[in-house]
DNA sequence: CGTTGTGAACTCATTCACAGCT
DNA sequence: AGCTGTGAATGAGTTCACAACG
């Protein structure tokens, strides 16, 4: 009753697909000039049939007995993960996480450049960090039109996380990543991906602790062997 | 034919709902002596009835008609996630990403102490971070045994990333929390996380690309009102 | 009453298995 | 011969809906 089957290059995509996606992208980069969903698979560390699965909803890619040609699956990886243009992305909050991710060669490698960085603190204002000069969050509206923006990241504390994504909301941005360990209320129109870092701490303290005396190939991250793994 | 219904305290819990689970850990700490999944709810951004399943695999908790009380419920969710006694831990790779993580307060708070800091670099071997003395990575499986840790953070690039993990293994490290973006191949008996930022930042381009036009409950983190969802 | 706990229904995601190309 | 693309089968996870209970 929602829509039948779009059917064509892109239906719609989860988002632990879309995040499969980005994993397929980083791997080509390593392989020849042609790779296979076995290849892939082995990689990114899931099974072939879903990387055709992930593969095949962008479209015919692949060439039957031969593979998948690395430059045009990475052309069209990136197209439906929407990095095939540069994103402007200002930055709030200047501690130790945001340094970390301004020098974090990569970023502006694959597409995202952060052209503002804005703070609470006086004592921070107008310093200089990686070529950007810190400036007060409340110039955030005014400049985020200047600078032509559409992310934003938070990196301050989680009690103020919530007004900063409203001020970002206000400036017009449409998309923010957010490191504070708090649920982003947006409005409409607004998407917020949110990494808690607590979160993934604690996450291996739950897989340490009930961790399986020996599993093979439970878990994708920790696949020991790769032999025939059913009997058919 | 694996394993019919444990239906204990604890039968099994999938990654996504252990995540769930330290997401309801945060939100305890704001409201008062008791919480109805309702609230929960409201807090992390899922439905009442996913509150409701996630706890009622802990055991009892709740109180009909009252709701879950906050001290018993954070004790149980510690104890289920691993986190109701300390771990140690040692981080391998000293740069800013590890520097933001050592001061990001609230580690330690949480239970998780670094008690080690390595690196292969001999202009960093020596220099003191946070009240640590970084030392060779060489000493690593030396100096865990004596450390008496479990867990191990990566820091490094991407292509030292697989060596480290290797190192840590051999150090008889059983958790490894991993920031380079490679899929870890680890012995069985070790577990790995891994949290890839560039992921991370590409799922925000892919989200604000293919957005809903307006979609007031779609997604969790943007749901805008929460009025009747449906006509019954 | 209000809220939990939970079968049953349902939706979404993954795997199987093989026809169809190259 | 090899590998993709994809219906069909299976499985996992989520929501519904309501009886049970303080």
């Amino acid at each position: 009753m929602r829509k039948k089957k779009p059917a064509g290059a892109d239906a719609k995509l989860s988002r632990a697909a879309a995040q499969r996606l980005s994993q397929y992208l980083r791997c080509l980069a390593v392989v020849g000039p042609t790779a296979s969903s076995a290849d892939l698979a082995r990689s990114v560390g899931v099974s072939d049939a879903q990387v055709r699965r992930d593969l095949g909803a962008l479209g015919h890619l692949g060439q039957r007995g031969v593979g998948y040609d690395v430059t045009a699956l990475a052309a069209a990886l990136r197209k439906t993960l929407g990095i095939d243009r540069p994103w402007r992305a200002v930055l709030a909050g200047v501690g130790n996480l945001a340094r970390a991710l301004l020098r974090y060669r990569g970023f502006r490698q694959h597409g995202f450049e952060i052209v503002g960085l804005f703070d609470a603190d006086p004592a921070k204002i107008g310093t200089t960090v990686d070529g950007l000069t810190v400036e007060p969050i409340g110039r955030l509206a005014a400049r985020a039109t200047d600078l032509r923006v559409e992310l934003g990241v938070i990196t301050v504390p989680a009690d103020a996380a919530q007004e900063v994504a409203d001020q970002f909301s206000a400036a017009g941005i449409v998309g923010i990543l957010n490191f504070a360990p708090v649920l982003l209320r947006t409005p409409a129109g607004v998407v917020a991906v949110t990494v808690d870092l607590t979160v993934q701490f604690e996450q291996l303290a739950f897989l340490v602790t009930r961790r399986e005396p020996t599993a093979p190939e439970l878990r994708p991250s920790a696949r020991g062997g790769l032999e025939g793994r059913r009997s058919r």
